[in-house]
DNA sequence: ATTTAATGTGTAAAATAAACACATTATTGG
DNA sequence: CCAATAATGTGTTTATTTTACACATTAAAT
């Protein structure tokens, strides 16, 4: 016996049968899913995110995301991690699901349903990796298209970056372990598209308890050299604010 | 030709592979995908959550969210409307995509990944609906486990709720057209668990520019009226900050 | 030794959030 | 009709947070 989704029918009947029989879904109701990564790098104080060259003819010449089917066998996280592993070379990865995109023409190949996730990696860390041409780590704010609905992604995840790195201490997955508060600054700045001042920025950081000062100093910079500080995520703890700003 | 994942294999082969040609997705690479909908309503000062009984035998007496399998042709979004539709009768409603759900053995049927959504509706505006005794208002927070992984999916998209609630005007869709300054702080209590200063909260909505005095009074109320307002959506504009906050 | 280019530090003003109390109004019940 | 009740409606003060702003210090480079 087999579950059919009843596009126009009565959604009780197909839930509860859904529901109600351990079996398999029809095989004409199933889709292709694929999971789509977004890979953020911070190198030269810019933000970058890491991009592959289509080399379909519709897209000639564009550059995509990285990503590949689910297989039906893997959990969703666990695609994006192989896909990670592969392209960086890295495994323990700041990574987050961002939302899916289910547009019916999104992709030339027929129906594929794609589940974005966006990751955060020091380029340092796997510099060695890229001597494949055809990827290339691109600044975030000089991409005006990429292929299939991938600026759409690319634009959503970056969005969401954006928010989250100032509700969660996760931007120092792109710094190396030992930083600069001018280092640090510059990342925020890079992420936020913004400036800030830096006497205020310092206070902010230092107010939280997690940058440990490691009494060492920058090397080979051709100026006065600034502390070097580690990150101890354990230091953290998600502050609980009585009030519940609304602010809108 | 066919396309294949190659799980363990080279990614730039498959991705190249799938970006290249225009042609179908290989069958044994496809997986059943469905919406959920976690509809939020407000009623009696509470927060309420439509849920449908499940009569599956191992989640025997154990209610679950609203969903359906999505078809190949249907876009998700159209999904989740098509089964707000068929359940509340209500067109016109606010929806949004909290993430997707992908572990592999969630669903008894085999591997269902599912995209989950959130709604907010007025409970009044579809009460004739509700004659189904398999479909039912619960209070949120009296709820302590759902089907398959609902309570997961529950808890992750009210977080999201009362995050974005504090952030977009969303909650007025909660309310009637009319409603009085009490109604709406008991509506964000109520979602954001929490008690407000009544004459903070006045302030800082009446400060905002988009609560429009109808000159009406509540009727039927045993003690003194309050003033009606209406919630004008077009006078709302995301504010710009200057600084942008980093707070955790 | 001088120049350069950055680091490192404190304070005051402004804006926002939080705490707090009393008069007013309509309804209800005696 | 009057008193009691239970809510609405309103302003000010304090605390906290954000913002703006300037000068001395340090190491490297010339």
């Amino acid at each position: 016996m087999h579950i059919s989704s009843t596009k126009n029918g009565d959604l009780i009947a197909s839930v509860k049968t859904l529901s109600a029989v351990q079996t398999e879904v029809k095989s004409i109701n199933r889709i292709a899913l694929s999971v789509d990564c977004v890979i953020f790098g911070f190198d030269e104080n810019k933000l970058k995110v890491l991009l592959i060259r289509s080399d379909l003819k519709k897209f000639h010449e564009k550059w995509s995301l990285l990503g590949d089917l689910v297989d039906p066998k893997e959990e969703l996280d666990a695609a994006a991690n192989r896909i990670l592993k592969q392209r960086t070379g890295l495994d323990d990865v700041y990574l987050e699901q961002v939302r899916t995109f289910g547009g019916i023409n999104r992709h030339p190949a027929g129906r594929v349903v794609t589940v974005a996730y966006y990751s955060l990696i020091n380029i340092q860390h796997h510099k060695l990796k890229i001597l494949d041409n055809e990827l290339h780590w691109h600044d975030v704010n000089d991409i005006t298209e990429l292929a299939f609905d991938h600026k759409q992604i690319l634009d959503i995840s970056y969005e969401q970056l954006q928010r989250r790195v100032q509700e969660h201490p996760l931007a120092f997955s792109l710094l190396p372990k030992k930083f600069s508060l001018r280092e640090l600054q510059n990342l925020y700045e890079a992420i936020l598209d913004t400036k800030m001042d830096r006497r205020n920025f310092r206070k902010k950081f230092f107010a939280m308890d997690f940058l440990i000062d490691l009494n060492q100093m920058e090397q080979d910079v051709p100026h006065r050299p600034g502390k070097l500080y580690n990150f101890n995520y354990n230091k953290y703890e998600k502050k609980k604010k009585k009030w519940i700003g609304i602010d809108f």
